[in-house]
This record gives structure tokens, sequence and C-alpha cells, in this order.
DNA sequence: AGAGATTTTCTCATTTATGGGAATCGAGCC
DNA sequence: GGCTCGATTCCCATAAATGAGAAAATCTCT
């Protein structure tokens, strides 16, 4: 169990049409996406029909000449938005090995730019991301209880209650908490 | 532009390392998940150890054993990012004759999409906007206490603390607060 | 209609991912 | 040490995705 036959066309269909809208809304020809992404014509068009399940990877590059994250093609491939997230029916996921807990509280959607994350980070915590998913991407992080360090491009911010950071992402960025508090903030994404 | 070396590599080495790390909070072999998915036990090593990239088929399929939406599995692939400078010198903005305050919590500012307000409502309140500063104006509100009716283009939605509620705003929009309780609420405007 | 340019699809060779099975590694046990 | 059992990785054949260029389809003028 677990494998559905049938839902892997489903899904290859429906990222088709999705890539295919996206071009068309630029008005590109695949000629130029191809020189946007580094994908090649012939791929993008049979991705286009869903000919071939695409590689995480051109999936990355495709993403990135659009200026999308996965993350939000894969809510246009697989969402119809509902404006009003209750509480308990906010989709949650932990990464207990570094005491991390995130909850989408306002999760991506095709037809809205920004989303809302809360997340918690437990005392002496630190984590790393070697580079945004995409250049530019804007964030507003707005620290509700705890401590917090952030360093994002060599520059280190401490950050206590009631603080509110914005910044746009280019490079490599870091959270701290320190020994004696964790923290718990949003993150509004656009 | 838009192909960025490297990045392809972050990405197959940050699906590997999640889903590692799901096939290690379930406690799962590579052989159960192999039944469970439908994928080989060859495949999923080399894709937990980032040698490949894999389709977006067999993401499906992983996502689909997992109980994961692929939406789900690249927020947990992307994460949230980091952050920059800017602190709380918070304007704060008091209209008493309905009983409402709001603090810009992320002030406008030119290099910047979005903003953050933080606002409070007194019992018994009604604030009417005719229409929005601009329109497909998209709000991302989040109530932290009280209670809240909202109506939007006709539709009314009644909020408790933790709901989010997004839209975009084309015509007139109506904030109303209940005789025993007021409210307060984030709101993130794009 | 027709000629020319653009966009898309198709063909074929190459690269890459995938599956099955064998080999390796690791932890317990006698 | 040697043995067994479980899990993971390696090897090789197959299937699938990708790229470069040719062919086909589509559009735009006159």
């Amino acid at each position: 169990m677990g494998i559905e036959p049938g839902h892997d066309e489903a899904l290859s269909r429906q990222i088709a049409e999705r890539l295919k809208a996206l071009r068309a809304t630029r008005g590109w020809s695949l000629d130029e996406l191809a020189v946007q992404s580094g994908v090649s014509r012939a791929t993008l068009s049979r991705l286009e029909n869903a000919e071939v399940s695409p590689t995480a990877q051109v999936l990355g590059r495709l993403c990135s000449a659009y200026g999308l994250t996965m993350t939000r093609l894969m809510g246009m491939v697989e969402d119809d938005f509902t404006p009003l997230i209750r509480t308990r029916s906010q989709p949650a996921w932990e990464d207990p090995s570094v005491g991390f807990v995130r909850r989408a509280l306002s999760p991506p959607a095709a037809a809205l730019a920004g989303e809302v994350l809360e997340c918690e980070l437990r005392p002496d915590a630190r984590i790393e991301y070697p580079l945004p998913p995409r250049p530019a991407l804007e964030h507003h992080l707005l620290l509700l209880e705890g401590a917090l360090s952030l360093t994002v491009d060599g520059a280190r911010h401490e950050l206590v209650p009631g603080d509110c950071l914005r910044y746009r992402l280019y490079g490599a960025s870091r959270f701290e908490t320190p020994p004696e508090a964790g923290a718990r903030y949003l993150l509004f994404i656009v």
C-alpha cells in the first residue's frame, strides 16, 4: 500500500499545466525560458506536455527562473487556496534533532504572494542555511518570546521580544538561541 | 542569469537530509520504505545520499508513503531562511473615536514589498473601509487575542485566536468586534 | 495564398535515474 | 574469533530523462 497508480500521471499533468501557465503568463518562448533556466527547449516541451517526470534538479532551475520557491510551485500544483486557516488545521512539522517546530499559519497559495510561518526554537539551538531558495526573498521576522541571534551575510543581530527584523535574503544565514532561552517567532515571507 | 551553480547540489543535499530524517523519525528501514512507497532500496539509498536527483514521480510516491503533500515536503526542505537587521522603534497610531490602535512593526520601506502591523480594537467596535488603498492588496490577518468578525467582499468570517485569514482586497471591508471582547491581531500586507 | 520568421515538436545520441541482486558493513550472540 | 541477522551500499542491466539539432507546425506579413 501507499502506492497509488495513476497518481504519478496526475501529478505530472498538474505540474505540466502549471509550468505551461507560468510561461504563458510571462509571455516567454521555450527558447527564452531555456536560456533563463538552463534547461533545454526539448525538455521543456516534454515537461509541459507531461511526457516525462522532471527531476528535482530541473524543477529547481525552473523555480529559479520563475522566481518561485519550490514550496510555492508545489502549492500552485496542489492547492486551491482557502481563505481562512483555523488554528488546528495549520500544518506543523517538527525536527526534534535541532529542537525546531514550525507551523504554516498562512500556507503558500497560487493566488497569494506572501505566506506566514510560526516557528519555535529550543534553547541552545543552531540552524544554518547555506542559500535561500530564491535570491532576494523578503522576510519580516517578529520575535514573540525568548531570544534569538541571526546572522545574515555575515552580519549578526541580537533580537529581543517585540523586535521585527526585515531583510532580503541573498546568501547564507544562521539562527541561534542562547543556552538559557529558546525563541518563538513569526515569519512573513514574500 | 537565473542559473546559479551550486543550487542544484544544495537542493539535492537538503532533500537528502530531509528524506533521511523523515525515515529516521518513523524508524523505517530502507526495505520497509521501499515496500510502502514502491521505490527500490537502491534508489532510496542513493537519494538519501544525494547521489542522484529524484524525479517528481518518486518524490510523489515518497510523499504518499510519508503522508505528506509535496508542498509540505518542499516546505521542510526549504525551511525558512535567515534574517537581517532592524528593530523596534515602532511608530504607533491611535484613533480613540473608534477604539483603534495600530503599530507598524515593520514599517513600509522602498525596498520591501510587505509590511507588518499590530492592531488593537476595543470591544463593540466597527470599522469600515469602502475601498482598499490599492486594488488586489494582499492581507494575511492573524488573530492573537479576542474575537473578530471580518467581512470582505460580502463574505463574513468569524475569527478566534490563532486563526489566520488571507484575502485580496478589491472592494469594501468591515472589521467588527463583539460587545464582550476586543481584538488584537497582526496584519501582514503585501 | 505564399514566403519568411518564430515557436514548438520530434529524432537520435547521451546522460542520468531506477531496480534487482550481490557484496559490504554493523551490531549482537555463542 | 566466528557466526548470524539486519540494514545499507555497490555493481550492472534497464528504463527514463535530457540535450543538440532537424523537422513540423504556427504565425505574420504582403
